[in-house]
DNA sequence: CGTGATTGTTACTTGACATAACAATCACGC
DNA sequence: GCGTGATTGTTATGTCAAGTAACAATCACG
């Protein structure tokens, strides 16, 4: 009785895959690493239109925050930070540099490196689109028990910490 | 005390990108969304290796499970269930089809359509790759509770609920 | 039966990365 | 001091996944 299709199940599935997605990948939703993938599409997705906004790629807000937090840091340092190549960011210290967010300042001793520093227009951006984040991510959990949240950063960092080796 | 930069912490960031970055990013780990695409990151990765052992990407194991779970599925059905667009689950059904995992059977009645059916072969394959991939998971939470899991994919489960609407 | 929508398909584009090579600079042994 | 090798930032190039656009074949439906 599952094989033939049931003419009133007509798919309909334009726009709104919610639905028959529900109960169509029971079988992929044992897997925690499927239900990651999926909560982090909608995560990514909230934060990235939320930081276009003020015009930042996830990774470069990243950046301007931790230059923020680690004033006289290397693009290098950055790079492992992000876990990216360092091409990757030189693209990403340009916009940031060329926006006045950031400055690369010349380190006496080694003048191969730059000293990563945020402006104070940075430091004000910062803190500006970080409430934004911070409240939409807010509106994600929101109905969720705080004591859910914690576990689930458990798991998060447990499993992070667990790179392969 | 926090501004000057302690000259014992050298930065030292060679490799092992996982001591350093520890505490340099404290500011996002605020955000679940940094955790959450961290450990995205090592689970995708876990997965991935699991499943080029049998010669699958994600989305092509996601197909084999989801036929093999819907028979007669539709590949405009897979690409809804898969969320990504028609023209790439073609690529991906090659690929089953050419390894006799799946079979494309045309259905009476409406002859645009596929009827996407798994072969016994493919079923086999599906049942040997679940149980690696589980194994593989199951090696990534080992060490956490129970219940720190369950109220993890609460966490995770709501959020995917709360798509931008 | 004819207009419009749907399905599978192909070709093209795009975007985000990594890789490779390079000049400038440093470290360090001799 | 000097020369070999490593490091930093940079550019150019490649790659790979996924999306867009267009198309023929087919269906729905007034």
């Amino acid at each position: 009785m599952r094989s033939r299709p049931d003419p009133m199940a007509k798919i309909a599935d334009g726009g709104g895959n919610a639905d028959e997605n529900r109960d169509a990948d029971h079988s992929l939703r044992g897997f925690l690493g499927y239900n990651i993938k999926r909560a982090n599409l909608v995560v990514q997705g909230e934060i990235r239109a939320t930081l276009e906004k003020s015009g930042f790629r996830t990774a470069s807000f990243s950046a301007l925050v931790l230059i923020c937090d680690t004033p006289d840091m290397t693009q290098t340092q950055l790079a492992s930070a992000l876990s990216i190549e360092r091409s990757g960011v030189v693209l990403i210290v340009d916009d940031l540099e060329n926006r006045d967010l950031i400055t690369r300042n010349r380190v006496e001793g080694d003048r191969r490196t730059y000293a990563l520093r945020a402006t104070l227009a940075g430091i004000r951006m910062r803190d500006k689109v970080f409430a934004q984040v911070r409240d939409a991510e807010d509106r994600l959990i929101a109905g969720l028990g705080e004591d859910d949240i914690t576990a689930a950063q458990r798991v998060l960092n447990h499993i992070e910490k667990m790179a392969a080796k």
